[in-house]
DNA sequence: ACTTTGACTATAA
DNA sequence: GTTATAGCCAAAG
């Protein structure tokens, strides 16, 4: 900051890097592996802030805005439901791309959840 | 500065 | 199994 004015924090901004709340979100979500999913609340308490994983939803929300992509499909609720399935372009590519790493969904519900379920807490050293 | 909103979750009935 | 309700809190309006 050469000057007093401060730059904007633009988090719309797909191209401003920042460390806000939705910038740790989005780089948790691109660590999830390959055929694995976590929830919203894992990545909430995995932030340190347990009780945000409705935030945790409203960062998705914006993740296909910035860049690098985020893999917003293996981000599943508690239960391994595709609570997210609407916002994609399709309310079925959410299905597909799990389907396409192998992960089994039937009915908007990944089968045998705790299989693929991945919990950066414990992963993540 | 205040109010509303949510891709949620825990609990209770 | 289900639905209802309250708590949650950062961002958006």
């Amino acid at each position: 900051m050469k000057h007093s004015k401060r730059l904007k924090n633009n988090i719309t901004d797909p191209l401003f890097r920042e460390e806000s709340f939705f910038e740790r979100v989005y780089e948790v979500v691109r660590l999830i592996p390959h055929g694995k999913v976590t929830t919203y609340g894992a990545i909430a308490r995995f932030l340190g802030s347990a009780s945000s994983a409705r935030m945790v939803g409203w960062a998705m929300n914006h993740s296909h805005t910035v860049l690098p992509p985020v893999p917003a499909h293996r981000v599943v609720n508690r239960n391994g439901k595709l609570t997210g399935k609407m916002h994609f372009r399709t309310p079925f590519e959410m299905e597909q791309l799990l389907a396409k790493e192998g992960i089994p969904v039937k009915n908007d519900q990944v089968q045998d959840f705790l299989t693929y379920f991945w919990d950066p807490s414990i992963e993540l050293v």
